[in-house]
DNA sequence: ACGAGCGCCTGTCGGC
DNA sequence: TGCCGACAGGCGCTCG
C-alpha cells in the first residue's frame, strides 16, 4: 500500500491540518480505543492505553514507510502495510467499518487508523531506533548517494527488484516505485545487482529519487478502492499497465512475477543481458 | 547469501 | 446471479 510518497503526504497533512481539521502537534491524548488488538505490535493493549493517555503530540515525521508521532515521553510508530490509512475525524463521526484504533484528543477530534486487511501495525516505544535499526538509508537524504548505491549493489548478488523492495537495503520503496524506478533507469527487474555498472548505478540513483519526488509532488497515488487524495496513479509509466504501449518505445508493457510480486517492465527498454541468468 | 513459498486478512474484479 | 480464482501499495517466517 502506501510507500514513501504516500506516507510522506500523510505525515505532512497530519502536521499542518487543513481548513477544517486541526494539526496534530500540540494536541493531548484524552482516550484510546483499540478495536482490533492485533494492530498493536507493542506493548500490550493495557499498557498501550495507559501509557498513551495524557501524552502530547510534539512532532510528526517519517522514516521509510513508518509514520512517527513524537510524544511527550514516547514515540508512536505506525506502519500502514497494504491497506492502512490515517484519518482525522470529528468525535461525532460514525465509526467506519474498518477502523482498528481511535485516538481521541483534548479537542473534539480523533485520529483513526483504518485498515481493511489488518496488516498494519502500531508500536509505542520510548526509543524508535529499536524498530528502525534494520532499515537501510533514506533515499532522499544526503547520505544516500550514487556512490553508496553502487557500492551496496556491488556487495550483494541479488535480483534488482527484490533488492529494491528490501527495506534493509533502502527504506521506503514499494512495488509501485520500484517498478517505476527500474523502468526510468532502463534496468531489468531480474538483473543481478553486482552486474550493475557505475553508470547504471548513477542512473538508478537518479531514477529512484525522481520517482519518489514526483510521487510526493502528486501527493502520492490513489489506486484500487483506497483513495488518499493523490493522483500519481495518472503518471505511472509501467506499474499496472500490462499491455499498454511503453511511453518511450511503444512496445507492450510486460508483467512477470518476481518474489511473489507483480512486476511491470518494458522488454525493449529494460533488456536482460543473457549472461546474467 | 539468496530465493521460493506461505501466512496474515479483506475486498474487488473478471470469467464461466 | 453466484461461485471461484487471481490479484492487491507489505513483511516476517521457514526451508532448501
Amino acid at each position: 500500500m502506501p510507500e514513501l510518497p504516500e506516507v510522506e503526504t500523510i505525515a505532512r497533512n497530519l502536521r499542518t491540518g487543513n481548513g477544517d481539521l486541526p494539526a496534530l502537534p500540540g494536541l493531548r491524548v484524552r482516550q484510546v480505543e483499540l478495536l482490533w488488538d492485533r494492530s498493536l505490535a507493542t506493548p500490550s493493549p493495557q499498557e498501550f492505553r495507559g501509557r498513551l493517555t495524557g501524552q502530547r503530540v510534539e512532532q510528526i515525521w517519517r522514516r521509510g514507510k513508518f509514520l512517527v508521532l513524537t510524544l511527550s515521553r514516547d514515540h508512536l510508530l505506525i506502519h500502514l502495510r497494504m491497506s492502512g490509512d490515517l484519518l482525522v475525524e470529528r468525535v461525532e463521526d460514525p465509526i467506519a467499518p474498518h477502523h482498528r484504533m481511535m485516538i481521541d484528543f483534548d479537542v473534539p477530534y480523533r485520529l483513526s487508523f483504518n485498515d481493511p486487511r489488518k496488516f498494519g501495525r502500531v508500536w509505542l516505544v520510548d526509543d524508535p531506533q529499536v524498530v528502525f535499526r534494520s532499515l537501510g538509508p533514506e533515499p532522499l537524504s544526503e547520505e544516500f548517494t550514487a556512490q553508496s548505491l553502487y557500492r551496496s549493489l556491488s556487495e550483494r548478488r541479488r535480483q534488482l527488484k527484490p533488492l529494491l523492495l528490501d527495506q534493509g537495503f533502502i527504506a521506503g520503496l514499494g512495488n509501485i516505485y520500484a517498478d517505476e524506478a527500474l523502468f526510468r533507469a532502463g534496468l531489468h527487474p531480474l538483473l543481478a545487482s553486482d552486474q550493475v555498472s557505475e553508470q547504471q548505478a548513477l542512473r538508478l540513483w537518479e531514477s529512484i529519487r525522481l520517482v519518489l519526488e514526483e510521487g510526493i509532488l502528486r501527493n502520492g497515488a490513489s489506486i484500487d478502492w483506497v483513495y488518499r487524495g493523490g493522483d500519481y496513479q495518472n503518471y505511472f509509466r509501467v506499474y499496472q499497465r500490462t499491455g499498454d504501449p511503453c511511453p518511450v518505445c511503444g512496445t507492450p508493457v510486460a508483467r512477470m512475477v518476481v518474489g511473489q510480486r507483480g512486476t511491470h517492465y518494458c522488454p525493449q527498454c529494460q533488456p536482460l543481458p543473457s549472461q546474467s541468468l
